[in-house]
DNA sequence: TTCCAACATTTGTGATCACATTCTAGTGGT
DNA sequence: ACCACTAGAATGTGATCACAAATGTTGGAA
C-alpha cells in the first residue's frame, strides 16, 4: 500500500530540522495529504523525512498545540476529525477574527494592493471554472491573507492561520465530492466594499464568504 | 541572587512529565514569576523541575507556539516583551472573540449560572476594595471564563486562553505599579445585559471591559 | 467459528550523549 | 582606563538508547 503522504521537498532553507519538518507536515495537512482520523507515528515520519525522531516530536507537539493535529487519549497523534460543532465554532471564530483583520487592513489598501487583490480574485475565479481544486485553494488562501496582511497583524494573523489549518483537510475532501461550481463568489462584493472603504460592507462580505463556504458543507462531512 | 521562579508544586497528577512541566511553567507565567525579557534555559528549568531537558524542550516549544513565550533570533527562549502594537492587537482579538463567546453563551445562561456569575463578580469587587491583586486576577478570570464556558466552546475558548496568557504578566506588573482602584467595573453592565438577554448590550459591555482594562495601560508599559 | 489470553512488535516518553553555535569572562594591546 | 579578541563555559539541536504502555498477532479453548 502506498501511504506515502507525498511530502514536498523543503522549498526554502530552514534554520533547524525541526522547523523544516514542521512546515513540511503543515504543508501536507494543508494539501489534504493526511486523511482525518489517520494515525501519525513519530518514527514513521522520521523515516520518511530522513531525520531522527527528535525533530518530529517537537514539530508534532507544535502542530497539536495549534490544533492542526490531535492527541488521542493514548497519546497517539492523529489528524482531527471534523464535527458539526467544531465546524460551527471555527466558522464563528473565523468571522470574528477575519472581519477584524479586514477592518484593520482597510486603511492600508492602496491602488496597488487593490489591483493585486483583483488579480488574485481572477486566479480564484479561473480556478473555479477549470475546477482546479489545488489552484483554487491556494489562490483563495492568497487572496484572503494578502488582504489581512496589509494591516500588519501578527497575533490575529497567526490565530486565523491556525483556523484555516483546521479546515484545510475538510475543504479538500468536500470539494473533491461536490465540485466547486456552485459556490457563490463573495470576493466581488468584498472588492467593491474595499474600494468604497465601507467597513460594514467589508464585514458583511467576509461573513457571507465564510458562512456560505463553510456552512454549505456542514451537513455532509459525517465520515 | 534569588532567581528561583517559585514554581508551584504540581497540583494534580499529570500523565506525562512534559505535561507537568508545561502547566508549571504556564502557571508561573500567569502569576508573573518571569520578568519580560528574562531568558529561560532548558537545562536550568530541567534542574529546577527535577527532570531531564527533554520534557522541558517540548513544554517550551508548546508555550512558544501559543505565544506565551518567545524565540529570540538565536533560538533562545525569553519572556515576551509587550509593545503597544501587540497590546492593541491582543485587545482587538479579545474583543472579537470574547464578544462571540459571550453571544454564544447567552442562550445557555440560566438562573443558576446568573447567580454564580453574580457571586464571582462580588469576589472581583471585594478583591478590588482590598487591593488584593492575586485574588482580583483569578476572580476576574473565573468570571469571564465561567460565562464563556456556558456556550460549550472548545476552539474559541482555547484561542481566548492564549490571549489571556499573553497579557497575564503585563497585568501583574501594571497593577503592582498603579493599584486597581480606578478601574471601572463593567461587570455590572454585563450582568444586566445578560439578564435582559440583549446581545448588543452584552457585546458593548465586554468591549468596554476589555478596552478600558487593557487600553488604560497602553501608554505605561514601555519597560 | 468465535472469543480470549499470551506473546511479539510497535510506539511514545524520558534520559544521555555529541556537536555546533552562542554567550561570557579574562586577557592583552592601545 | 577602555576596547577588541580569544579561550572556556553554557546552551540549543539532533541522535541514540532504555523502558513502559499500547497495539497487533497468533494460538488454543469453548
Amino acid at each position: 500500500m502506498n501511504m506515502a503522504p507525498e511530502f514536498s521537498p523543503p522549498q526554502e532553507e530552514f534554520r533547524t530540522t525541526q522547523e523544516r519538518v514542521y512546515f513540511q507536515v503543515r504543508d501536507a495537512i494543508l494539501r489534504g495529504k493526511f486523511l482525518p482520523g489517520h494515525p501519525i507515528t513519530i518514527r514513521g515520519l522520521a523515516a520518511e523525512l530522513n531525520c531522527s525522531p527528535m525533530p518530529v516530536r517537537e514539530a508534532l507537539r507544535r502542530l497539536t498545540s495549534e490544533r492542526a493535529l490531535e492527541l488521542s487519549d493514548t497519546r497517539r497523534v492523529t489528524v482531527p476529525t471534523m464535527t458539526p460543532e467544531k465546524l460551527a465554532e471555527i466558522c464563528a471564530a473565523r468571522v470574528a477574527l477575519e472581519c477584524q483583520a479586514a477592518e484593520q487592513a482597510l486603511p492600508f489598501v492602496g491602488l496597488g494592493a487593490l489591483e493585486q487583490l483583483r488579480q488574485l480574485d481572477a486566479r480564484v475565479t479561473s480556478a473555479l471554472k477549470e475546477k482546479n481544486i489545488e489552484e483554487y485553494v491556494t489562490a483563495n488562501l492568497d487572496f484572503h491573507f494578502t488582504l489581512y496582511r496589509l494591516g500588519h497583524p501578527h497575533i490575529i494573523l497567526s490565530l486565523i492561520e491556525s483556523l484555516w489549518l483546521q479546515t484545510a483537510p475538510l475543504q479538500h475532501l468536500v470539494f473533491q465530492r461536490f465540485g466547486v461550481q456552485e459556490l457563490p463568489d463573495r470576493h466581488e462584493d468584498l472588492l467593491d466594499a474595499i474600494a468604497d472603504g465601507s467597513v460594514a460592507r467589508v464585514r458583511l462580505a467576509i461573513r457571507q464568504d465564510i458562512e456560505e463556504g463553510l456552512g454549505s458543507i456542514s451537513a455532509e462531512e459525517l465520515l
